[in-house]
DNA sequence: AAGTTTCAATAGCTTTTGACTATGGGCGTT
DNA sequence: AACGCCCATAGTCAAAAGCTATTGAAACTT
């Protein structure tokens, strides 16, 4: 079964006359008959009763009728889709985050993506270092912010945003939210620990406590910030994290005496790989911010105009 | 678009490889490039983005997957579908029916019919002496039973089944229900008279009505032989109708004095169009009938086997 | 009744295109 | 460095889709 039988075989079953459907086709009239007669080779009866001015579909016909249809005009959406990709350009762009990242460190430069470039749809995705890579080299993310991937691919590109130290985290009604810091940690030893299992330096943070002699007897495991959020609202627990992700208005941030380890958090494509403009000028402006505070999520420079995105492509 | 081109997409959309998706297309590998690249061109834009083993669909390549896996599924789906048609032979059997035709007078051949070709499907077409004539035309109907067809289409075949005369017919509360039969004429000039516009022999009838004085004052219009027997139980009026048409719980027929109009009832079908083996029995069916009693519908005389049925075919 | 028109099928030819083989270049692995 | 994998390109060939012209048959017109 060919496309141009199809949308032959539709016009006759439209027109019920040969010579109009194909001139309705631009194609001349034997061809047209050729095609229905191969059709109807293929599927093993006859499509259309000839019959002069009363010719119409048989049974097999009106059957045949709704599936093709159905396939040619999915064909014809699927070029006109194609068409408004083109045309609108609205292609997304497909952001992966690990699950250590706190989105607001990023709504300001979105925000500002969004403005210069309107219609442009942002995809998110979520997921473990390893998920990040592998949304990467898929393709299914144009950009990624993360911490070190792992893995060792030569073809990450990678920029470091910043670096930021380590917090003990606690429940605003904890008996330590209110203790003098830097806090000792051998004060955590009869603490739960909430263990954030995706943590980018969870090794390090461990040796540490253990180390410092304060590593809690308990713990939970946990697997999403928002879920350590809440157990950490509800005093169920206490834990480590880094600073930019700690901020909420029912936990309490301290600082940890002794503790040094920061984590490092890059954004990421893929070298060798062309980039959408959306995806280039996101980069760039993450580069290009100040990220010295990240207490207070820095503020996107704004760029001026499309064109300036345009340009900052280039690089 | 061509359907090969679709064919190929999808395979190198599964396969992730050229080299693969040709060979599960049984297809050389240029040819398949050469397929991709076309569709490329025809959507303005890469559909993959080819890098060795990780070669993946880009943002539009993933667009357009849907739009072509219904396009040739919708084609896989008619061609299996036009091979169960042919080889389960579930050819419907439409059949068109004159609104004075008592579907009642077929029953036992149709259930004979169904019981000798078990699978075969009936469809059913109501209509006025016009309707079915143009379902015959349009071949939306293979077999028709109604009375004379006017019009004067030469292609018509048609057999007379059956020939009956008119009768009175009243609800059973009606006050002529317990009349002495046969019923004087002039008795129903103070009724309210049902009018079956749609009846074969309605001038004939109205005729009769006046010549012998008995012709209504009043009158109300129906259109379905439904309506009449819900309205004649309900006792607002009387009516004329074949004796076949006025057999109900609900009513009484009775003989009108002088009134000798016969009504007759035909099967058609179309001359020089092949017809169904399940259309050719029934008509055969018809034909063999005994219609002498149209009080009790005639008995189906039993076909013994399928392959009777297709021998009265070839009459 | 003869002529005209309409409609689909057929014949014969040209052009297009889909498929094949052979080959080459880039990249990754051994 | 050698090899293998993957995709692209070049050149050839055969199939098929297109066209024009014509035929045959039925359905109108005159």
């Amino acid at each position: 079964m060919e496309m141009h039988q199809v949308r032959y075989f539709l016009a006759v079953a439209r027109e019920l006359n040969f010579t109009r459907a194909a001139e309705s086709c631009n194609v001349a009239q034997p061809s047209l008959t050729r095609a229905i007669k191969q059709l109807e080779d293929e599927f093993g009866g006859e499509l259309f009763r000839r019959e002069r001015n009363l010719s119409h579909l048989t049974e097999l016909g009106q059957r045949m009728l709704p599936m093709l249809q159905q396939c040619y005009d999915s064909a014809l959406t699927a070029k006109s889709l194609a068409q408004t990709i083109k045309k609108g350009g609205i292609a997304p762009l497909p952001i992966a985050l690990s699950t250590t990242v706190n989105i607001t460190l990023l709504i300001s430069f979105l925000t500002e993506l969004v403005r210069v470039m309107p219609g442009l749809e942002l995809r998110f995705y979520r997921g473990s270092n390893a998920d990040i890579a592998e949304f990467l080299k898929k393709g299914e993310a144009e950009v990624a912010v993360a911490g070190p991937l792992e893995g060792g691919w030569d073809r990450l590109d990678s920029w470091q945003l910043f670096s930021e130290p380590y917090r003990l985290v606690v429940g605003k009604e904890h008996r330590l939210a209110t203790a003098q810091q830097p806090v000792d940690p051998a004060e955590l030893s009869k603490e739960r620990m909430l263990c954030r299992n995706y943590c980018d330096n969870k090794v390090e943070l461990t040796d540490f406590l253990v180390q410092a002699g304060g590593f809690p007897e308990h713990k939970h495991d946990v697997w999403t910030e928002q879920d350590l959020t809440s157990l950490l609202a509800a005093n169920l627990g206490i834990t480590l994290m880094p600073l930019s992700s700690g901020a909420s208005e029912k936990t309490q941030v301290l600082s940890l005496k002794g503790l040094t380890i920061e984590r490092k958090v890059y954004a990421y494509g893929v070298a060798g790989r062309q980039r959408s403009m959306a995806a280039n000028t996101l980069i760039k402006m993450l580069r290009a911010a100040d990220w010295r505070t990240v207490e207070s999520p820095p503020v996107a420079p704004a760029v001026e105009s499309h064109k300036k995105a345009a340009k900052a492509m280039q690089s």
